[in-house]
This record gives C-alpha cells, sequence and structure tokens, in this order.
RNA sequence: GGUGAUGUAGCUCAGUCGGUUAGAGCAUCGGAUUCAUAAUCCGGGGGUCGGUGGUUCAAGUCCACUCAUCACCA
C-alpha cells in the first residue's frame, strides 16, 4: 500500500553557514526521504531558513543591511550547500514568508479562541540606548556564583552555573555596552499549564512509537510524573510567546507593537514551506495538517530541541485544530575527531569548505550513514577513520565488484549479458536477493548503521566469489567461454543488487552506476528480478575516487581560523591589479552569445592530455555535448560530476587532439593570482536553462 | 547538585530474553592472487567488556555504588 508521508528536518538558523552538524540531520533526513519514494511511496520533504529574531536583526544592522537581505543572501547560500551534498528538498521555504505567516496566525487565533493565550506583565531588561528589550543571550555580566566575568545572561561557561538575567553583577548589554534597565512589558502566554495541555502532553509523549525511549524518558523530568498522586513535581509553565518591538519577526494579530517569539514561528515554518508547496502543485494542505489527517508527519531534529518539538510544538497543533506529528526522530550531536567542533581546531568544518576543498560529498554520506542508528547518541566523524572506511567498503569492496567484471563482459563478449536464473543467481551469491527486506527494515526504523553493516557483508561475499572462480582463469581456457561469462554476469548482477540497496545514501553515484548499466532509475522492488539475457551494459568508467588523506589536511587547513581567513581573502579581493576592458560592446553583440546551464554527467582524465578534463555536458539536448575544459589543475574530474555549471552552447565546434569540443565552460580567473574557478548557478538552476 | 544518556580490541562499532571459548570491519603481521585505481582472498596476533561490590548454577547483559564524557534542568 502506498503511504503518503511529509518530513521536515529542523530549520537552521539563518544568521550563519551550514556546517557539518546541519549537515549529519540533512544527509539522515535526505536518505530516509529517498528510501521511502525509492519504495514508491508518496512522501516530501520541506524545509525552510528559520529567519526570524533579535540576533538576525543585529547581525543584519552590523552590516549595514536590512534583515530582509541578510536573509535572502543566507537562503542562496544555504541553498547552494544543500545542493551540494544532495539533499532533495521537495521545497525549501522562509519563515519570512506569507504562508508561515498565515499559517502562525491562525494558530495562535486558535489558541486564543481556546483560551489557551494569556497577557500578564513581565518585567525585563532594556537598553536604554538601543532601545529595545534584550534577549538573555545579548546580556553579559560577572556569574553570580564563581565572579567570572563577561558571561552571558542564561549561565557561566566557567563553571556551569545557570542563573536568570537579574542574578548577573555587573550587567551590560551586549550590543551597546549600556547598563540595562528593568522595564516592564505586556506579554503573551501560552497556557501550557492549562490541564488540557498538561494532561494531553504527558499522554502523547508516552504513546509507543512517537518519541524514542530516550527521548521519551527526557520528557517525563519536565512533564512530572501522572502516575503520582501529588500534582506533578515540575509541571510545565506558561511559554511566554511574545516581543517587544524592535522585533523582526511578524507582528501579533491584534496586538500592535508585538511579535511573534522566532521559536513560536520557526515549527510553523514547517507548515508554511509546505503551504507553499501545496501551492506550486496543488497538494491539499489539510490532508496532511488537517485535524482529520491520515498522513503520516515525521520530524527530524536535534535532541537540544526535543523541548520544542515534543511538547510546545504538539500542544501548538493539538490545540488549534491541527493534527500532531506520527513521530519525532531525534538525533545526537555531532564530534570531530572525538571533540566537539572547534575553530581553532579547523574541525568546525563547513558545507562549503568541505566541498571547495574538493571532497565528494557522497564520501560523508556514507560515513554518517554507517554510523547512525536511529537513537539519540552523538556520532564522532574520525577523519582518519572516514577515510579508511570509505575507501575501503566504497572503492575497494562495492566498486571494485563492478570494475573486476566489466573489463571481460566489454571484451570478450561485447557487453553483453547473460540471462541468469534468479534460483543459479540465489545459490550462487546467497542472501544477497533475500537481504532486500532486511535492509529495508533497517532504513525504515533509521539505523541505516546496520543496513550498511548488512550490504559491505554482501559485497564481502561478492568479492570472496571472485576469487573462488577466478575469471581471469576462467579467461585464458578458450572453452571456459561459458563459465566466465556467467561469472561475470552473475557480478554485474550482484553489483546492481546492492546499488539498489545503496542508493538512498549515494543517489548520485547510484545514478552513474545507472548509466553504466543501462538501466532505467532503479527502484526498490527492482531488487526482485535479474537483468535479462542480452542485455547490453556500457563501458565502465570508474565511479569514485578514493580519499586522498592530504585533502583531510586541506580540508582542516581551510577551517582553522576561518573568520581570518575569510578577512585575508577579502582583502585580496578588494585590491585587484587595475584590468584593461575589452572594448564596449552593445546587448545585440552579447546576446549572440548563447550562454546554458549545463549538468555535468561525465568528468574524466584525458589521457595524454596536460591541462585538458574530457567534459559530458547536459544542457537539455537529446544528446549530451562533448566538451573540453583546461581546468585540470584546479579540479579533480570526479568532484565535477554532478554539478551545474556554465557553458557557450553556440560556440564553433572546434576538432582538438583529442576529439571534437562541443562548447566552452566558463571558468574565473586572475592575472598573477593562483587559481582557476568554474562558475555555479545558485540552487534551481536546471540544465538548458539560458543565462542572459 | 538533580535528571537523561554513553563507556566493549589501536580505530569505528555489533552483541537479541542473562546461557558454550565476547564478535565484525578497518589498522597491524604472515601467506596467496593479479581481473580490478596497491584493489581481492586465506590465516595469525590483539579485549580483566570504565571500576568496585552484589543477585544468580551462570553477568558485557540485571541491581547498587563509583569514575569519565556529553546533554538538559535548577
Amino acid at each position: 500500500m502506498q503511504r503518503k508521508i511529509l518530513v521536515t528536518n529542523a530549520l537552521p538558523y539563518a544568521n550563519g553557514a551550514i556546517h557539518l552538524g546541519h549537515m549529519l540531520e540533512l544527509i539522515q533526513t535526505d536518505i530516509w526521504v529517498r528510501f521511502q519514494k525509492q519504495r514508491g511511496h508518496e512522501c516530501y520533504l520541506v524545509c525552510a531558513d528559520d529567519t526570524h529574531g533579535a540576533p538576525i536583526m543585529l547581525s543584519a544592522e552590523k552590516e549595514g543591511i536590512t534583515p530582509e537581505q541578510l536573509i535572502n543572501r543566507v537562503y542562496v547560500e544555504h541553498t547552494r550547500d544543500f545542493a551540494s551534498f544532495h539533499i532533495g528538498f521537495d521545497n525549501y521555504h522562509t519563515t519570512h514568508s506569507d504562508e508561515t505567516r498565515e499559517c502562525a496566525e491562525q494558530i495562535y487565533l486558535a489558541l486564543k479562541a481556546n483560551g489557551l493565550i494569556d497577557v500578564r506583565t513581565i518585567e525585563q531588561y532594556f537598553d536604554p540606548i538601543k532601545l529595545m528589550f534584550l534577549p538573555d543571550r545579548f546580556i553579559k555580566g560577572e556569574c553570580p556564583k564563581c565572579g567570572a566575568k563577561d558571561q552571558y545572561g542564561d549561565s557561566c561557561e566557567v563553571c556551569g552555573a545557570a542563573y536568570t538575567p537579574t542574578d548577573l553583577k555587573n550587567a551590560y548589554s551586549a550590543v551597546t555596552g549600556a547598563k540595562p534597565e528593568l522595564r516592564s512589558s505586556e506579554h503573551y502566554f501560552f497556557k501550557l499549564s492549562d490541564p488540557r495541555c498538561q494532561e494531553f502532553l504527558q499522554t502523547w509523549t508516552r504513546e509507543p512509537g512517537r518519541l524514542q525511549a530516550e527521548a521519551s524518558n527526557k520528557m517525563q523530568e519536565w512533564l512530572g510524573d501522572p502516575d503520582s498522586n501529588a500534582v506533578a513535581a515540575n509541571p510545565l509553565t506558561d511559554w511566554d510567546i511574545s516581543r517587544d518591538a524592535p522585533y523582526f519577526g511578524f507582528e501579533i494579530p491584534g496586538a500592535p507593537g508585538k511579535y511573534f517569539y522566532v521559536w513560536l514561528d520557526a515549527p510553523i515554518g514547517y507548515m508554511g514551506s509546505f503551504k507553499h508547496l501545496c501551492n506550486r502543485t496543488g497538494l491539499n494542505f489539510d490532508d496532511f495538517w488537517g485535524a482529520q489527517s491520515t498522513a503520516e508527519l515525521y520530524h527530524f531534529i536535534g535532541k537540544y530541541i526535543l523541548y520544542f518539538h515534543a511538547l510546545f510544538f504538539p500542544a501548538t497543533l493539538q490545540f488549534s485544530g491541527h493534527r500532531t506529528p506520527t513521530k519525532v526522530f531525534a538525533h545526537g550531536f555531532l564530534t570531530v575527531d572525538g571533540a566537539k567542533m572547534s575553530k581553532s581546531r579547523g574541525t568546525f568544518i563547513t558545507a562549503e569548505s568541505y566541498i571547495n576543498t574538493g571532497l565528494n560529498p557522497e564520501w560523508l554520506r556514507y560515513y554518517f550513514a554507517a554510523k547512525l542508528n536511529g537513537s539519540i547518541e552523538d556520532i564522532d566523524l574520525n577523519l582518519e577513520d572516514f577515510a579508511q572506511r570509505v575507501n575501503s567498503d566504497l572503492i575497494g569492496k562495492y566498486i571494485n565488484i563492478a570494475s573486476r567484471a566489466a573489463g571481460f563482459i566489454a571484451k570478450r563478449f561485447g557487453g553483453a549479458l547473460l540471462g541468469i536464473e534468479d534460483k543459479q543467481f540465489r545459490a550462487d551469491l546467497p542472501g544477497i536477493i533475500e537481504a532486500a527486506d532486511e535492509i529495508a527494515a533497517n532504513f525504515e526504523v533509521r539505523d541505516t548503521a546496520r543496513a550498511v553493516r548488512r550490504i559491505m557483508a554482501l559485497a564481502d561475499t561478492v568479492n570472496q566469489y571472485v576469487d573462488k572462480n577466478q575469471p581471469w582463469t576462467l579467461a585464458k581456457d578458450s572453452t571456459k567461454d561459458a563459465q566466465l561469462h556467467h561469472v561475470c554476469t552473475t557480478l554485474i548482477n550482484a553489483f546492481r543488487l546492492l546499488t539498489i540497496y545503496l542508493k538512498p545514501v549515494l543517489p548520485m553515484l547510484a545514478a552513474n552506476a545507472e548509466a553504466f548499466l543501462n538501466v532505467a532509475t532503479l527502484q526498490w522492488s527492482d531488487a526482485g528480478a535479474l537483468l535479462p539475457a542480452a542485455h547490453v551494459i556500457k563501458s565502465y568508467a570508474h565511479l569514485m575516487q578514493r580519499i586522498d588523506p592530504k585533502q583531510i589536511e586541506a580540508l582542516i587547513a581551510a577551517n582553522v581560523h576561518s573568520l581570518e581567513a575569510t578577512a585575508t581573502v577579502t582583502a585580496a579581493v578588494a585590491a585587484p591589479t587595475p584590468v584593461s576592458l575589452e572594448p564596449e560592446i552593445m546587448i545585440t553583440d552579447f546576446t549572440k552569445v548563447d550562454l546554458r546551464i549545463a549538468r555535468i554527467l561525465d568528468a574524466q582524465h584525458v589521457v595524454g592530455a596536460d591541462k585538458l578534463i574530457q567534459l559530458t555536458l547536459d544542457i537539455g539536448e537529446e544528446n549530451p555535448r562533448n566538451v573540453f575544459a583546461g581546468i585540470k589543475s584546479a579540479y579533480d574530474p570526479a568532484t565535477l560530476i554532478g554539478r551545474h555549471t556554465v557553458m557557450v552552447a553556440n560556440l564553433a565546434p572546434r576538432k582538438m587532439k583529442f576529439g571534437m569540443s562541443e562548447g566552452m565552460v566558463l571558468a574565473a580567473s586572475g592575472e598573477g593570482s593562483p587559481g582557476l574557478f568554474l562558475l555555479s548557478p545558485d540552487a534551481g538552476a536546471l540544465a538548458g536553462m539560458r543565462v542572459k
């Protein structure tokens, strides 16, 4: 039966770069969603940038731009990073949108009509120069417990004490340095202390399957024990959902100068993003969010925001006429080499730096998949282990299978396969077909670590099969052609099955493997059948490069003191040597140049060429273009496959030493400064789009 | 300080309901092989299961305490 599934992952805050901690969650979510789609289910992944709040407002001000300008810029950066790691969002939106505003207002008004909104006056620190109330994080002072200086308003980094800003000694505003004043103001509260909320959450958080066991335990701490006769030891307090102007966010209906707190509209951003998708595609919003919805709804989050997703958000949904999440999936933190990510050690690794250093995003996808098991345990990225494991598993075990068989199939049998009986295959390589259900079950419960272990164990048995049958020996005896053909066909079929199993984790590699196998997009159900007799496969080209430990070193180097590095680059760019421009042209001259977005289908070294890389480019034509590009000094072909760039599509074909070049790709370079930089369109651009 | 987790080989991790001699991959060592990008196969070495105490015929597994790490809360 086809399931109807909506998935979200936590909204990244629009105030900083995407780093590998974000990628852990994005990759986990993407693998799960790709798996569901591959299984034939109706499944959507939506997310958005979280754009509201004081930090955004103040950051923008510091840069001398509007919050809108800031979040627009960050949106471009974020979506670029997601695309480069193959995160397949069905919609990536922003919380600063009409859709999110509509949802937030509707929810607020419904809660209000339900008697769950309370207004009361509270006292808060106020910056007398900036004329704004200060969030806890923007008040600093001396720790009331240990006396450490320059501590934030919520907790002390030196002694670990937690307190409120008013406890700080010699408090000052982190924005202006002024001494903050206590001022009172009316705030709006969501009445979580209402018995209806308490009762609902006590039941909801304990329902089997809603939360992971560890998460459910943790929630009981906040909710108190419903089985005890005493009043819950730790009853929920009402949740302050308003902030005073100036605040970058949505004004609360009927409350001039009051804005929704960013954490109210952030999860509602899931709904806003989905609504945007509905408006685009005609999906029915209420089928997924209405109180009567029978669709499945899942939120992937980090464990540190369980509080919001397992308590506040379900309660706001429940009492505003919506359905609640089917399940909330929390994951742990990412550490690098056993420690918190650190900017000074270079382990605070941004997604952008990972890609720019030339590392393949699927290496990271595989490594994370190999470690994620669906629990909320922390995950460590051990860089040495990362290189060894990816090289050994993916290249040594899995890809090697195709590589070992393909040569014989091409040279001896013209690329054509033998027909293999299902029964025969199961006898030759027991377990490979049979494992499909078990591996699927592992993916379903997000135990990708177990799935990967199982798949690699299968790859081991395939390599043992090669060793046992020694195709290279068979190849020397002309009477054993049929046997050789059988062995190699079995191997290609095994490779195809493993590709099906790995596809959620390695979508680009799988796409390239599909091209090699000359098959249509592989669905999970394709594991039920082998390739037919006389099926012809394409010639084999290496599907993935090994990790060179030097690349890891370069990655760390690129992230050490990343702030200074950025500053240096900016300075270098700011002082270019004066350039002499080409003679002025008219627009008609320019439009003669037909620039197109090209997707790099394949990139290969050119034997005998010092500077060239051979590119296969898709610009939406029937046949892909063959283009030679002089970018070998700056790019590793393997890292180019799958990315988009810009090409001159109407350049006269030119015969080169190594073949016909049907266009050129564009790259930036500077006189005297090293480096060569291919152009990339922002996320969303499709192969064949005109650039003008 | 309280609560929730985690701790198993050099590294990364399995270990179900308590049940033979605690497993795998990688790394390392020895051998084989040459189809494959030095890839692959066979074999060896390597562990007081963080520590202490308990329950039990039997504990990596259950209980108590304790140490270390992480998070949340006060």
